[in-house]
DNA sequence: ACAAAAGTGTTGTAACTACACCCATGT
DNA sequence: ACATGGGTGTAGTTACAACACTTTTGT
């Protein structure tokens, strides 16, 4: 440890000169199944709040960043390496968490939901649609909503969207997948014609197969290309 | 204090049975004088870094939130007793703080420059225009990037540019703050009309005086308006 | 044959950009 | 008189919203 440390190491414990909160990294983890936005929650084994449903999270390490932190978890819930993750606030009501002054940074991750098989936790782990979400463990129905508004805010800045499909997807999940996170209907034309105007998507010409209508194109997500005209300046109020 | 004592208090200190890290909360507080926009530095009077100007910012109380810890600096500081105040990250860097593990949450404050007088506080603290920032102590160089990011995005959404001047400003104030933030430049018939469509702007009928130029005309915002037409969908994409 | 989803184009409207001259005030 | 900054209008372009019928494929 490079740090230099701040405390005392006794028999009893680890001392110091001021009282001190405990900090936890919690990650609310979105998936999109083609229809629904969905959570993975963790059915908590001990108390306090035995049996509810809440998000992954864990206490932080001396050693690591809070970030870290919540990649650890984010690895055993669901044995991802890699997701895009984003910080969005941190909760520290002081009766927020029964144990004690606990202080948590919430984050939420976009995976690709096909590439979450279960955690090796032995925990319960399920997705629950965003519309059917069960009252959750301490304040984390409140980190929930925060969470939501975040996305949405974020959806409109940055092409957030793609890390919930696989890498390969059609213009109606695209679709369905804005119109789960932002909660409007959008006309398929002016959605295609829209997305097509960013440039960001390529056209793989790529069809789908076996399904029971008619196949349709795949898209991809052009990373290069976002990153290169990322710069350009458009100005718009949304309030 | 209503939460469970999570620690044992000895003649040496407060006793945990896991390493803990300390918690600050750091205010980027942002002002504007009509033509620049400025930070407030304050001058560090101790160890580590003493002398180099920083954030203000302090330690958390177990009987606070993170965001009244904020406000709690911003009035030891500014003597203002409500500022619009936003979170915008956590800094948990291992080596961040050469005095051990201290993570701090990071806000941006707006306040009317005009309100603040120097606070009651011995150390030196002063106005910086953003473009003549010194060098800063920890890593509050890269806090200040963050915090002018999200101003940026945030100035999007939220009307947030009127909490940095006073009451009655001209149009012109507006613009130029809009293009401090931002670092763009608008074309002064256009930025009016734009304003205009929002229709949150109230023209008070007021004049300046005592310009050496024609009287410019006051608006003032209308927050009433704001709260009950902020819930209309539009959707832009901005990446 | 039918059901289910994909593909596709036009028109009216609103917002945006670019742009230049005159007016009021104070020195 | 001059310097400073305020006020104002138009034309071209782009983006947006609203809207319906045809095609493919599987059952």
């Amino acid at each position: 440890m490079a740090f230099k440390e701040d405390f005392i190491k006794t028999a009893e414990g680890y001392v110091y000169e001021y009282p001190r909160a405990a900090m936890t990294a919690d990650s609310v983890i979105f998936g999109f199944d083609g229809k629904d936005l969905q959570v993975l929650l963790v059915k908590r084994g001990i108390e306090p709040f035995k049996g509810a449903w809440a998000f992954p999270g864990g206490f932080l390490r001396m050693e690591e960043t809070i970030e870290e932190c919540a990649k650890r978890e984010l690895k055993e819930e669901t044995m991802l390496e890699q997701a895009y993750m984003e910080q969005f606030g941190v909760f520290s009501e002081v009766n927020r968490d029964p144990r004690g002054r606990i202080i948590t940074t919430a984050f939420y991750a976009l995976v690709n939901i096909a590439d979450v098989q279960g955690g090796d936790d032995a925990e319960e782990a399920k997705w629950f649609p965003i519309d059917k979400i069960p009252t959750l463990a301490f304040d984390h129905d409140r980190i929930l909503r925060v969470a939501m508004r975040k996305l949405r805010e974020d959806l409109h800045f940055r092409p957030v969207g793609f890390e919930l499909l696989p890498e390969k997807f059609t213009m109606t999940q695209l679709q369905h997948l804005y119109e789960a996170i932002l909660d409007i209907h959008f006309d398929r034309r002016n959605f295609l014609k829209k997305m097509q105007t960013t440039g960001i998507l390529d056209d793989t010409g790529e069809k789908e197969n076996g399904t029971a209508h008619r196949a349709a194109t795949y898209y991809r997500f052009n990373r290069e290309r976002y990153e290169h005209f990322k710069s350009k300046h458009n100005f718009n109020l949304e309030f």
